[in-house]
DNA sequence: CCAGATGATGTGTGATCACAATTGCCGGTC
DNA sequence: GACCGGCAATTGTGATCACACATCATCTGG
């Protein structure tokens, strides 16, 4: 994976501190999908990339770490980019099955109709997205689409978990999308959402959630399979 | 509360890094309740405790601060341990209820005669904790005993969200506990949990667990709200 | 006697250097 | 041509230094 694609990833932001802006940067191209299961990565590749010195690099690093977006190599103590077993697959999406529709009851409550407007902009981008082939921009459009909602909840230990887990989700995320094209992609339940948001109707966001959600992971988990 | 001591936390392992070490240490102390909440700390202050240079604290306390066992200051930018609001505690109650449930189901359907045993003697060592008013050999059962059952149930994933949880959640169990004082502690599902693992008996463990936790956690909102 | 300025101290952050271990490459041998 | 030994480059780790900023104490001026 080309790392010098990596600086675009830097956005300017001169109040935070280097190694958040490297974090932000690097947890971005993991959720986008930029780095490949497997794939080795090193401090201070990252870091000629990013254009800083490894320092903030490496508390950047240990924070992904911590959060099992990267993982150090028992043997060599060398960086990559964990491989998905299935096991861990299917730990990934219990935990997201019961986090993210959580999240979405939660946010149902509380919802506005800024949130709705917002939703459905972010579910028409999507739709074109999908109507042209657009892998990429599938992704993008439907983690927007996800996290505006968790946002919307102010639950921060429930949004950080979501947050976790895409993050770790992401690097073959990548993999199965681009194996699968945007013909099989799920047309998700994002309407039923949209309109559970709507009447502010926690239930059925919950359900309509957790349907999403399971209906991805399995497409994940058949393609993992294979 | 006495930096000094912190090196008594540090265990001899050579082959493991200084920042492992470190992490292992503070996360210990904090699981114990060694630091209060809003105690702040520093880098150096750590560091001289633990005998150690800054820079294996540094990345130790990046990984802890990526877990909300640690946080920095908006303001200051400094770092202390966070203080805790009612409504995140509503949230770990909440993210513990499910998790640790889940891990006690899976466990249940794996459990060896030899796990029984074990949590026999924790829970007997508890139990005369607990007579003797010792609160602090009372967290230390308490918490092996859980931990005993959410190893055997070898879902990574699963473990290690509920040792954050643990992590975020043991700062101020120790005030708590040491306001109420081991008479009022709970006499927890233990014996249910022992005879539901005994059984191999999923739903079972998986509602003692969580009945379990559910008190545990009352006992702390009450106190908190006080 | 007290308020506000000023210095000293402590803080997190980043850069750079040193080091041991591992990897990868290149040339030589069988 | 395949294999293996040895050297160079790369890796993560830890220590140390420099810097900007916040905090706290002290001192000065009213």
């Amino acid at each position: 994976m080309a790392v010098e694609a990596l600086s675009s990833y830097l956005l300017k932001a001169d109040d935070a501190s280097f190694h958040d802006q490297v974090y932000d940067a690097l947890a971005e191209a993991l959720t986008e999908g930029v780095f490949a299961p497997g794939q080795s990565v090193s401090l201070r590749t990252l870091a000629s990339g990013l254009n800083v010195s490894p320092m903030p690099v490496r508390e950047a690093v240990r924070r992904l770490i911590a959060e099992k977006a990267l993982e150090l190599q028992p043997s060599n103590k060398r960086l990559r980019v964990p491989s998905l077993s299935e096991d861990r697959l299917h730990q990934l999406a219990k935990a997201r099955s019961w986090v993210e529709p959580e999240l979405a009851a939660i946010a149902a409550i509380k919802a506005t109709p800024e949130l709705v407007d917002t939703l459905k902009e972010e579910d028409d981008t999507l739709m074109v997205a999908l109507s042209k082939g657009d892998v990429e921009g599938y992704m993008k459009a439907n983690h927007a689409f996800h996290f505006h909602i968790y946002k919307a909840a102010h639950a921060d230990l429930f949004y950080d978990m979501a947050r976790t887990l895409w993050l770790q989700t992401g690097p073959f995320m990548r993999v199965v999308f681009n194996k699968l094209g945007t013909v099989q992609l799920p047309r998700d339940h994002h309407q039923e959402l949209i309109g559970a948001f709507a009447a502010r109707d926690a239930d059925t966001a919950r359900k309509a959630m957790a349907e999403d959600i399971a209906e991805g992971m399995d497409l994940m988990v058949e393609a993992v399979r294979a």
